[in-house]
RNA sequence: GGAGUGGUGGCAGAGUGGCCGAAUGCGCUAGAUUGCUAAUCUGGUGUCUCCUGAAUUUGGGGACCGCGGGUUCGAAUCCCGCCCACUCCGCCA
């Protein structure tokens, strides 16, 4: 959410922001709400405050004058009241779509209607050229033992599959890994919650918007499955105020992930690419409001993920995504694409987001600056790494030519000094 | 799931219809005192918002005592719903 007063101060930036990603917004109707709301305001508390003044006359009025005063103040009550119910019913439409309104990207976020016009900043590793005909993850994990996508679906539908043996624990390790990874830098390891109360979907700012991709449990009880440890770490400190001491806060999380893919339909059916459910590890970073300090840890986030990606022997670019790529929230993206051969192309592994306040006004997160003033924090997040697409990368770049799996130094710490996984086919 | 108790400022804790944005204590902070520390004394010490002003530090209003409604001229205080915490019983990985 954008503060009111900048739409108020800038609403020219505000609309080419809007434009820039390619998402509608009627900035010119929420400045005259606002202004409408806002005289409606100032006379209704003045309408209060006589109230107030009358109001504390009546007890020791003497007798005479009450009856007066209580007419008087009987009139202000129902002109309050009147005038009280359209300022609600402005102010929740007005709240509506300040929700929807994009937060302004960067400078930097070049021009671009969608993801193929996101702009690749970055290369690392090279990849590789197969001399023999290389599997694609279903086939050699299938081959090996490894996953069983049938009956997987018989449980619980397209989208979702089993994973077994040693590919099972080696999901665990490289989550393993990539806590330790982070924990090693100073994140604060965090377990939390995955079912979230529906206020913090819209906190995080993915309500309203995102409805359609997260499970929401029925009305028995308000809460959604989160699509991303993202939301309840970020939400952690909701209505709180931070010390300046206690930032910046550095926390990393493992947790389950479950998407709907709604709209997704015949978007990558195979394999494990676009499942409704995975495990991934979470970094989140809540600081002051400082737009250089941001950009600092915006790269900081960034480097911990290209150093795993490097630790796991795993090509990779990152690109910066365009403004019709972005999403309402954020103010510029880097995505890191893994090398996954079956694509013959690289694959979003990665995903850090820069958001300024716009998830800290909306979840009240704030923090007491040097001057005592009251401000809002600043919140950043990137995948460490996420389990189904990270095991795409790791199956089908580090296979061996008789269907085996290598496994790079950083993990064969986590499955007991192996080097190797699987029996030759 | 059933029964009960309770949710007040950074914390502890008063307040059961107007004198309460809220006593008191602790903490924090500025100053005084002190050779230093401690102790003591004095002042200050919530958030949001509107109007006004050259000004986030002018002046004046409004709102907030878990959240949302209601009763009343007037609600922290009474009523209803919800959320949360705790205790007992039941069930359970």
């Amino acid at each position: 959410m954008l503060d009111l007063k900048f739409i108020r101060q800038f609403p020219d930036l505000v609309k080419q922001g809007a434009r820039k990603k390619r998402i509608a917004c009627d900035v010119d109707l929420i400045l005259k709400l606002d202004e409408e709301a806002r005289a409606r305001g100032t006379e209704l508390d003045r309408l209060r405050a006589e109230q107030n003044t009358l109001g504390g006359q009546v007890a020791k009025a003497p007798a005479a004058e009450k009856k007066a005063l209580l007419e008087r103040l009987a009139a202000i009550k129902t002109s309050h009241n009147a005038l009280d119910a359209a300022q609600r019913e402005q102010e929740a439409e007005l709240h509506k779509l300040l929700l929807r309104v994009p937060n302004v990207p960067a400078d930097a976020v070049p021009e671009g209607k969608d993801d193929s016009e996101n702009v690749v900043i970055e290369h690392w590793g090279e990849p590789r050229k197969f001399e023999f005909a290389a599997k694609d993850h279903v086939a050699l994990a299938e081959a090996q033992g490894w996953l069983d996508i049938e009956r997987a679906a018989r449980l619980s539908g397209s989208r979702n599959y089993l994973l077994k043996g040693d590919l099972s624990l080696l999901e665990s390790a490289v989550m393993r890994f990539a806590m330790d990874l982070m924990v090693g830098r100073g994140f604060v390891p965090l377990s939390v919650p995955t079912l979230v109360r529906t206020e913090i979907m819209v906190g995080t700012g993915y309500f309203p918007g995102g409805e359609e991709q997260a499970y929401r449990c029925d009305e028995r009880d308000d809460l959604c499955l989160v699509g991303t440890a993202e939301v309840p770490v970020t939400a952690l400190h909701m209505d709180e105020i931070l010390r300046l001491e206690e930032l910046p806060i550095r926390y990393v999380a493992q947790s389950s992930c479950y998407r709907r893919e709604a709209g997704a339909a015949g978007k990558d059916t195979r394999g494990l690419y676009r499942v409704h459910q995975f495990q991934k590890v979470e970094q989140v970073v809540i600081d002051v409001a400082d737009a250089a300090r941001s950009i600092e840890h915006h790269q900081a986030i960034l480097k911990n993920s290209k150093d795993l990606l490097e630790a796991l022997e795993l090509p990779y670019r990152v690109v910066n995504v365009c403004g019709g790529d972005l999403g309402a929230p954020q103010i510029q993206k880097f995505d890191i694409e893994t090398w996954m051969p079956s694509r013959n192309g690289y694959g979003e592994t990665h995903s850090a987001s820069r958001f300024h306040d716009y998830q800290a006004r909306r979840l009240n997160l704030r923090y007491r600056d040097e001057q005592g003033k009251v401000r809002l924090c600043h919140t950043l997040n990137n995948t460490v790494a996420a389990s189904a697409r990270i095991l795409i990368a790791l199956l089908e770049n580090h296979q061996n030519a008789d269907g085996t799996l290598r496994l790079p130094k950083a993990l064969s710490v986590y499955m007991g000094g192996r080097t190797q996984l699987g029996r030759a086919l």
